[in-house]
DNA sequence: AATCAAAATATTTTCGAAAATTTTATTTTA
DNA sequence: TAAAATAAAATTTTCGAAAATATTTTGATT
């Protein structure tokens, strides 16, 4: 059974866009940045078709914007877009938490509860110097906001979510200040208290406990934005 | 001044996006049906790369299916969905409704009471028999419910909308029951009482009027795909 | 006949050269 | 010198042949 290891192939084009997705979202790139074809193919790998096609789904999720015969580039990062983005991510958000308190099974407390517990496992082994232990924390950090939600039984609000989700993650990667690092918040017990109130089935709390959490979490990220921008104004 | 007009030029790739966009909402492909390059490529005549990034555009908005190495295929339609999607619309758009009614200008005002103008004169002009002349109206009829949350002042819920409204126009092009043509309701109406509440800033009026709306279509566009699956399975 | 392996066919996917277009550099003109 | 015109370079976009992968057909074996 030699080569039942190469089961799920990915792609050429598949690798090229997870990459580029990665990268993007990391900001390796700036925004707005041309994305020059030969630059990409060089640390992809691949030759223009597969990455012309990463490029084109990347635009359609919003990471890149494209203009016809001009090429593609790293989409913009605004204090409109990300205000904009956290309050719509509340608006569904929510919406999605009262369908799932309504309607959730056993299997979806228990992704609850082991998501919330992967969570914290992480959180205690994340260092702040550590990049990658950063990332990872983010990912856990994801997989339980999915878990809250993830027995609204509407598809389309699930994509909705991964996609406004997708919008907002930029505003935290670049090294901007480390949202955990906070010393007057501590996150796991915020997310204690919201899967407690999941749990209890208390919706009306536990979607005041989310909104205030993305509140909290966005004003923080619009205050780092704007110092960042105030700094590349004068420096 | 000879060569001014190819100002605009579409690329070769967004000509194919376009096309097979159009074809695919009209039904000229059936549900699932795969989608093969060569048939395609004569079809649109152009070669494999523009092609493969119009479908793999479509894919990311929702429009085809595509699986690695198994090629794409059209997406598929179903109940579920149909529910899903109009339910979730009406959801945020009336949201969107609701912080337009508090929001919009003059101009706001202006682009209801034209749009609203344009569907009706194109539903006096159209003929159920006429298929151009029913696609000209199911266009301003969007066009109508675009200007209608056009001050909602967040461009998240705009592509929202907008995503949204793709994902419910397959089910009712099909020839399907034409929705105009039902004896009991007449849309103008329907639409003018929208357009005086959102014109007199009554919010949870026109969220009221806005919702029966939507619910209406939905049920007699369920109650046509569940007829068609039934004849389907029957013949 | 049913099952499996192997060859043959169909299809998707990738590559890199060629065509089309934009951008930059250079020259010309007023 | 500034603006316009032209040429050169850089870049995107497209094409079709070649490679990789899936599907069907054929033939051998039990």
């Amino acid at each position: 059974m030699g080569k039942a290891l190469s089961k799920s192939t990915k792609s050429r084009g598949e690798q090229a866009y997870s990459l580029l997705r990665h990268e993007i979202i990391r900001g390796a790139f700036a925004p707005e940045q041309p994305l020059r074809l030969a630059q990409l193919q060089e640390r992809c790998g691949v030759g223009f078709s597969p990455l012309r096609e990463a490029l084109t789904r990347l635009a359609a999720e919003g990471l890149v914007t494209s203009e016809a015969m001009r090429g593609f580039r790293v989409a913009p990062l605004s204090l409109d877009d990300l205000r904009d983005t956290m309050e719509t991510r509340t608006f569904v958000e929510t919406e999605a938490l009262r369908r799932s308190i309504m309607r959730g099974d056993d299997d979806w407390e228990g992704r609850i509860v082991s998501s919330l517990h992967a969570l914290g496992r992480q959180n205690e082994r994340s260092h702040p110097d550590d990049p990658d232990s950063l990332a990872a924390l983010e990912d856990r950090h994801r997989d339980f906001h999915v878990a809250l939600i993830s027995a609204s039984g509407s598809r389309r609000l699930e994509q909705i979510i991964d996609n406004l989700y997708l919008g907002s993650v930029r505003y935290r990667m670049p090294g901007l200040s480390n949202l955990s690092s906070n010393p007057a918040r501590d996150l796991m017990i915020e997310h204690g208290a919201i899967s407690d109130a999941a749990l209890g089935r208390d919706a009306p709390l536990a979607v005041e406990l989310l909104t205030a959490h993305y509140c909290l979490t966005a004003e923080l990220l619009i205050q780092a934005h704007s110092d960042r921008l105030g700094r590349a104004a004068k420096g």
